[in-house]
DNA sequence: AGTCGTGGTAAGCGCTTGCTTAGCATGATG
DNA sequence: CATCATGCTAAGCAAGCGCTTACCACGACT
């Protein structure tokens, strides 16, 4: 039995309430009653509104560039390694989509100071696609013209999915990451004609 | 001079007041004073808050149906006709970046019978792109396993860009839209390896 | 037994929300 | 001159907002 404290049942519920409405459509009350609490009792875990959307956030986007970081990291081969970063990268956007759909869409709602720890962290999940392009690049295994630019839609894939993905549908995690996996690697792989 | 009517005013003053803080972020007070008006006159010329966003979000969704529509049209070409779509839908959401992110993220902010209409053009865009991945399929010009989830992807790519893209940046529209319109090509072309 | 930290609530404060009401200026029409 | 529709505003209503205050139950420690 590990202990769901208090705290993290409130985050919990933040989640559902932001996720489902917004963090502008989501009441206090709301987050609390989802918790089983009285509107008093999140500030009793946490600062505010806000400090509940960043604790999301945070947890969010450290759990995505771990993922990513840890997909660049198991091979050395370059299009695997572009396959591999683009299933999970996918695979977690769907599976996690209701963090995802905070973690993408609200950004804007948090604090300035809160804002540029997770532009870091933003940056951070970029470069990495970055990096593994560029390595694809230089052992001749990609074909690339605009390495920012194709990194930014290689991750655009995964991260669209948050807005429509429904873990109920039809669709699951895994073949979606596995359809998306193939795309990526057909949009940069060296023998692709038309690279130019 | 044609006389731009209050109605629009107080539409064009939700467009930057939606975009920029989200449906539930925006208050009707906003939308007014951005018209120069006083809080009542909303209320002169629409309905509802949420009437004020569904003139927003079905002028868009027609726009952007229209885009696609004319790119699929355009040529009979399956390998252009895909480029073109790719690039004309991305390019619009570039250019159209306020009302692009009111479309793609206030949509579950409309009443019930609001969003009947706008689900049913949002399945007329993907349907004409799936159609063109069919036609592509058929022939031989393109080599597709899982249409509809493709079409979802080629869409994505243009739609995320509503998320992020700066007018004032750096990438312009034409080569943000060229860039995904080459990268969405080479996920479908039949030359290209792995295909199976 | 007494004290205190922890985790919770009931009540409510000051403010903002979407929207309504009552009324006013203006220009066209009888 | 009178009438009336049109386009707008000042004022305000009921409800809901984020958050605070004052208080209470209870187990752990002295």
């Amino acid at each position: 039995m590990t202990p769901v404290t208090a705290r993290q049942r409130l985050i919990d519920a933040a989640v559902e309430a932001f996720a489902e409405n917004g963090f502008t459509g989501t009441t206090t009350r709301d987050i609390a009653s989802r918790a089983g609490m009285s509107p008093a009792a999140v500030y009793v875990h946490h600062d505010s509104k806000e400090s509940l959307l960043y604790s999301v956030s945070l947890s969010g986007h450290q759990n995505t560039l771990a993922v990513i970081e840890q997909s660049y990291a198991s091979t050395d081969d370059p299009v695997e390694r572009v396959r591999r970063m683009v299933y999970d990268f996918t695979r977690w956007h769907a599976e996690n989509s209701r963090v995802g759909r905070i973690v993408q869409y609200e950004f804007h709602a948090l604090g300035p100071e809160h804002r540029k720890v997770i532009a870091g962290l933003r940056r951070s999940i970029e470069q990495c696609m970055r990096t593994a392009l560029e390595d694809g690049v230089e052992a001749n295994a990609l074909h690339i013209n605009d390495i920012p630019g194709t990194a930014l839609a290689l991750l655009s894939l995964g991260i669209d999915v948050v807005r429509w993905f429904d873990p109920a549908g039809s669709r699951t995690a895994e073949d979606l990451a596995e359809l998306y996996a193939r795309l990526g690697v057909r949009m940069v792989q060296a023998d692709s004609p038309a690279a130019g």
